[in-house]
DNA sequence: CTCTTTTGGTTCAGTGCTGAAATATTTAGC
DNA sequence: GCTAAATATTTCAGCACTGAACCAAAAGAG
């Protein structure tokens, strides 16, 4: 199994650097942008935007642990700091007395409404105003395709 | 200068999640591969590949902050970590006794060559593989547009 | 030359995350 | 039913990073 290296050739190895470096310094300045606008973590706004987007803004923990594929353990410690900020609530699950509920509050939720719109301002400008409507396809049909294949079964080597 | 909030149409927000999330799952994969190829954390990894590239393999601390753009006492951190592993020596610099020089030892390079094989298959299979000579490049023109607007030098409000 | 300011790095305290162990409850086997 | 296995969540120890305070050397001002 002594297969060779199949290096990058100088075109993919020029995409590539491109790419990681544009999409680390994208992340790294829309991250900066939120938390100047809502005054807490990325990961901490996503978590109350999924809470908003669900039935009653309530969801299992469980849930909040996959949609965000993160660890439970992170999910318990963001909880707990967001319910300090009274914009998360606990309660306890009904049917399964294992389980706890994390429901998004009125402040959490009006919170969410005023970092909303700073945050919609910062895709644009760092992103979305930045390309012709074609150029955003193109970007939504690859993103698509590294998708499929991320969200797929098996890990890394799927048949055997 | 109560502006109103332009919000994202559907199909900016269709591009812009589609991205987001694609981004996302990719360097966390990529991530975790480069940690178990390399046993060592990514940004590590990033410094040693920056120092193997260098002449007499040998960077200030300041320009490896540069480089990585990251706080100066992120790499004082890391050079330690990499010096408890003897992959990095660090040097007094000649001509400036305030500052130090990172230094590559031949552990180091010995460590990123046996890990760099792996990372190439990552990349491939999770990239670049994935799309057609087309979608790359145009992913690495889209690329080049998000790096020319964040790499300019005033921040977010050129004018004043 | 001194005196102040700037620059290069490290140290400190605190944050968010992770993997592993611990705890409580539910489900499954018999 | 009663025990065994699985599941939901928290707690714990440890890591990488950050902003602030800090120290030493260099550069500038008079």
């Amino acid at each position: 199994m002594a297969s060779v290296t199949r290096w990058l050739t100088d075109d993919e190895q020029r995409a590539w650097r491109a790419f990681a470096l544009a999409t680390r310094l994208l992340t790294d300045r829309l991250d900066r942008d939120l938390l100047a606008a809502a005054d807490m973590p990325p990961t901490y706004y996503e978590l109350l935007v999924l809470l908003s987007e669900a039935p009653e803004r309530t969801m299992r923990m469980s849930e909040l642990a996959n949609w965000t594929n993160s660890k439970p353990s992170r999910i318990s410690h963001a909880i707990n700091k967001l319910e300090q900020k009274a914009w998360v609530r606990r309660e306890h699950c009904a049917d399964d007395r294992r389980g706890w509920l994390a429901v998004l509050t009125d402040d959490g939720f009006a919170a969410l409404q005023a970092a909303a719109p700073r945050h919609v301002v910062s895709v644009r400008e760092h992103l979305i105003d930045l390309l012709t409507p074609e150029q955003l396809r193109n970007l939504e049909d690859i993103s698509r395709v590294l998708l499929d294949h991320l969200t797929e079964p098996g890990p890394s080597s799927p048949s055997r």
